[in-house]
DNA sequence: TAAAATGGTTTAAATAATAAACCAATTTAT
DNA sequence: ATAAATTGGTTTATTATTTAAACCATTTTA
């Protein structure tokens, strides 16, 4: 019936990067804290737990003579997310 | 777009519990917890937040001889979840 | 050239979740 | 009758998470 909630994605933060994401499959990391409305710092922080779980990728480059930090989620991090909603889906229906 | 998620309401066993009692109104501590499969001592903990939060209400009596602790969800319990679950609807589609 | 802004990261403090220990009473087994 | 186990919880303590604050390097603006 409830089936655990995928912590890594059970987070507000963490789950709007990837409902971002899913939809975009490439977004700046100033745009993540646009949308997100997340401060530069819990965004980082959480970027990094994303990545280490292998839900999405960072890319590092330059726009120009400004560092750019590029965010793609990976098809592991499309099948987490999906799992996850159903299973959220238990709790709220 | 994405509105804050009531932390009262984003972490897993208490969203299970409520999801729980707005099925049924009125439920015992024991059925919760098997239900739910937590630790009695995470449902106790988590009982309390809700009840605090006016999100339930708890009475205690007597089974036979045995205590009884006996659950049920507020209207105001029942306003949150909903805001809650529309919240979280455009994090997840 | 000083001040402010950009694009972040790192560290540290506050909060939350979980498990472990505990308690009082009851039931079961000896 | 009494010890051991079970029930129905609560409290306390550990760990993990979240968040904010401080910081850094560079670049742009005044």
């Amino acid at each position: 019936m409830f089936k655990p909630l995928d912590p890594l994605l059970h987070s507000q933060l963490r789950l709007a990067v990837m409902s971002l994401l899913i939809g975009l499959e490439e977004a700046e990391f100033t745009f993540l804290r646009e949308k997100t409305e997340s401060t530069a710092g819990n965004l980082s922080v959480q970027l990094d737990k994303l990545e280490k779980a292998g839900y999405i990728s960072i890319e590092k480059s330059f726009k120009g003579k400004r560092p750019l930090t590029t965010c793609k989620i990976t098809t592991e991090g499309v099948k987490a997310f999906e799992a996850y909603v159903e299973n959220l889906k238990n709790y709220i229906s």
